[in-house]
DNA sequence: TTGGTAACTGGAAATGCTTCCACAAGATAT
DNA sequence: ATATCTTGTGGAAGCATTTCCAGTTACCAA
C-alpha cells in the first residue's frame, strides 16, 4: 500500500497538519522541521493523493475540453498551446469528444453536476445560452475558443478581418471576379468571415454577387457533404463543378477554409483550369495539408490560441476573475502557390 | 451549494446507504424504496460527486493516454475509437502529451504515483522496462498501443506482415528492383516493417540491396529531419534524391508511412519521374493526406484499435484480468493511383 | 519572575461518497 | 408458539487530504 499523510507524520515525528503545511509550502512551518518532512517524504516515496485532496481542497486540478476533432493539424497546434501552459502547472486534461449537439449536452451536463473539473474549454462547438447561464449560475469557469458569445470568455482568431484581409489580396492581384465557398450558412467562423469577404468588396467598389457566394447547404445532405458543418473537401468540389457552370466564371475563389480549397483544387484540375493563371485560390487556417498542396491561405495562430486559452481559464480559477472578456488575434497572409 | 446524498435520504426518508444503493443499481434494495429515492434525485438535480465517489472507491474512473500527436488522421481515428467504447461507460480520459522520452518519464510516473487514474494507455512511445515493472508492481494496468513488448499487453498492427503484403503487392506488380524507406532505424514499428519487406524479397527470389534502404538516420540531425522520429515529408523526399542518384535506380518503392511516401511524390514530381509508370509508390497507415493524394497504402484500422484498446484496459481494471495478451490487427492494402 | 506576543504545531472536523455491520421485520420451518 | 432464515435498511467507519482552532514554545520586555 502507498505511504499515507499518517505515514509521513509518524516517521518524521510530526503531525499530519505539518505534514500538508510542508507539501504545501505553507509560510508558517519552520524551515528544519521541513526538511525534516521532506526527508520522511523522500524515504517513503510519498506523494499526495490526487483524489483525497480534490475532496478536501472542493478542486479536482482537471480542466475539461470538450471538443470535435475535425482536422488535425489545427487541433495538434491547440494542443501543444495547451500543454505548453498546463505542463508546468499541476493541471490535467480531460478530454470530451464532441459529436454534435446532442452529444455535446451530455458533456455539458456531465462537466457541470460532476464536479469533476474546476473549468471547462468549449473548443470550436456551440455552447447554448441556456447552457451558458448555467455555467454561471454553478460559478464553474467557461472559455469558449474558436467561436464568440458576448455573454462568456471567448479566444478566437479575427474571421472578418482575416477574410476581409484574403480578399484584398485577391483584389490587390487584380481580380474583379471573386468567389466565396464556405460551409454551412449556420456556422458562425463561416458568416464572420462572409462579412469580411463583402466588406473587402465594397470597401474597393466591387459589387458584390449572390451567385458567387455558394455555401455547403446549397447541396445534398449525404454524411460525405454534412461533415463537419460543410466545411470539408467534397463541398469545395461540389462548389467549383457549380461556378464553372456560370457564364461569366470567377477568377478567384476565397475558401473559407483550407479543406475547402483543397476540394476546389482538386475539381479544378480534373475540370483543367489552371491554377492561379485561369483561377486563384486562397484557403483559411493553415493546415498541415495547405503546407503539402502549397495553397496561399490565412494562418490561424493556433498554438498561441490554446496558450491563451490554458492561461485565460486558469486565471478564472485561480483569482476567481468573473470579468467576461474577447481575446481576437490576427491571421497572418501565408503566400504560396495558388494566388 | 449542490445537493449531497444527506440531502437526498432526509427528502426521501430513507439511510444515506439506502440511497448509495439506489444510485449504484445494488440488488439489495426494495424497488418501491428505490423509486422513491430517484424521485428524491430528481427533484434535487443530484449526481454524485465524482471525486468523493473516487476516495472511497478507490478508483477514479479515469484512464490517462499518453501520446504523441503526429499526423492527425491516425490519432483522430484512434479517439474516436476510444471515445466509442468509453461513451457508454462513465469512464473519462485524461491526457498527456508526450513529448520525447524525458516528458514521457514525467508522465509515467505521475500516473503512477498521483493514484488519479485506473489505467494507463501508451501510445506510439516505448515504455521503458523499469517503468513496466513499476507499473505491474503498483498493480496498475498499463497498455501498450503500436509498440509490442513481450511483457506487457499490447494492441498494434501486424506490422511485419503488412510490409509483406505491401512489398508483395509490387512484386505482383511486375517489379524487381524495390526500395524501402523508413524513419529512424530504432523505431519498432520500422524495424517490424523492414522484416516483413525483406521476407517479401526472399519469398520472391529477389535480393536484397542495402543501397534500396534508406533510413533516416542517413541525413543530417535538423529539426526538420528528425521530427517524428524520422517519419516526415522531408525524409521521404531525401530519400528519393538519394535513390535517383544510384547507377540502378529501383522502379517501386515501399514508403514506411504515407508522410514518406507524400515526401518521396513531391521529390519524384520535382525530378519529373512519372509516378506509376516510372515509379510506384506504396505507403503505410492511410492517413487522410493518403486518401487526398491517392496514395496506394497499407491501411491500419486505427478505430477498431482505439476501441480494443479501451476496452482490454477495461476488462483489466474491472475483472483484475493480469493475462497478458497481444491482439495483433491485420493491414488492408487500398489501392490507388501510385501503384 | 511574570506577562505578552509571535511563530509553530497537533489533531479534530470536514469533504461526500461506499461498505460493512448490526438489526428489524417478515416469512418460513419446526 | 418458537426458532431460523431472508430481505431490507440505517448509519458508523473509512477513504486521504486540508483547514481551522487551540495549544505549546521560545523569546523578549517589564
Amino acid at each position: 500500500m502507498a505511504a499515507t499523510i499518517y505515514d509521513v507524520a509518524k516517521l518524521a515525528k510530526v503531525g499530519i497538519g505539518t505534514v500538508s503545511r510542508a507539501i504545501n509550502n505553507s509560510p508558517s512551518i519552520k524551515p528544519e522541521t521541513k526538511k525534516r518532512v521532506e526527508r520522511a517524504i523522500k524515504k517513503l516515496d510519498y506523494k499526495p493523493h490526487v483524489i483525497a485532496r480534490g475532496l478536501a481542497r472542493k478542486r479536482s486540478n482537471t480542466i475539461a475540453a470538450i471538443m470535435p476533432f475535425y482536422t488535425g493539424y489545427f487541433y495538434h497546434e491547440l494542443l501543444r498551446g495547451f500543454q505548453n501552459v498546463l505542463s508546468q502547472r499541476e493541471y490535467d486534461l480531460i478530454f470530451y469528444y464532441a459529436d454534435g449537439p446532442s452529444s455535446n449536452q451530455i458533456y455539458f451536463d456531465r462537466t457541470l453536476r460532476e464536479k469533476r473539473c474546476d473549468g471547462v474549454l468549449a473548443i470550436s462547438i456551440d455552447v447554448p445560452d441556456d447552457y451558458i447561464e448555467k455555467y454561471q449560475k454553478a460559478n464553474l469557469p467557461l472559455v469558449l475558443v474558436d467561436r464568440d458569445n458576448p455573454n462568456i470568455d471567448c479566444i478566437l482568431v479575427k474571421n472578418s478581418s482575416g477574410a476581409y484581409n484574403a480578399t484584398t489580396h485577391l483584389i490587390g492581384a487584380g481580380h474583379k471576379r471573386i468567389a466565396m465557398i464556405s460551409g454551412h450558412k449556420n456556422s458562425r467562423p463561416g458568416q464572420q468571415r462572409f462579412e469580411g469577404f463583402k466588406q473587402a468588396l465594397k470597401k474597393h467598389g466591387l459589387s458584390f454577387n449572390p451567385d458567387y457566394y455558394i455555401t455547403a447547404d446549397q447541396f445534398g445532405s449525404s454524411d460525405e457533404l454534412t461533415k463537419n458543418d460543410g466545411f470539408n473537401a467534397e463541398i469545395g468540389s461540389a462548389a467549383i463543378e457549380k461556378l464553372l457552370q456560370l457564364p461569366e466564371r470567377p477568377t478567384a475563389v476565397f475558401a473559407a477554409a483550407d479543406i475547402l480549397a483543397f476540394g476546389a483544387m482538386r475539381a479544378l484540375d480534373s475540370a483543367g483550369v489552371a491554377i492561379p493563371s485561369e483561377m486563384a485560390v486562397i484557403g483559411f487556417d493553415d493546415i498541415e495539408l495547405a503546407s503539402y498542396m502549397s495553397i496561399t491561405t490565412m494562418q490561424q495562430p493556433m498554438f498561441d490560441i490554446g496558450c491563451l486559452a490554458i492561461n485565460r481559464i486558469l486565471e478564472k480559477i485561480e483569482k476567481k476573475d468573473t470579468i467576461i472578456r474577447m481575446e481576437q488575434l490576427s491571421t497572418k497572409l501565408i503566400q504560396r502557390q495558388t494566388t
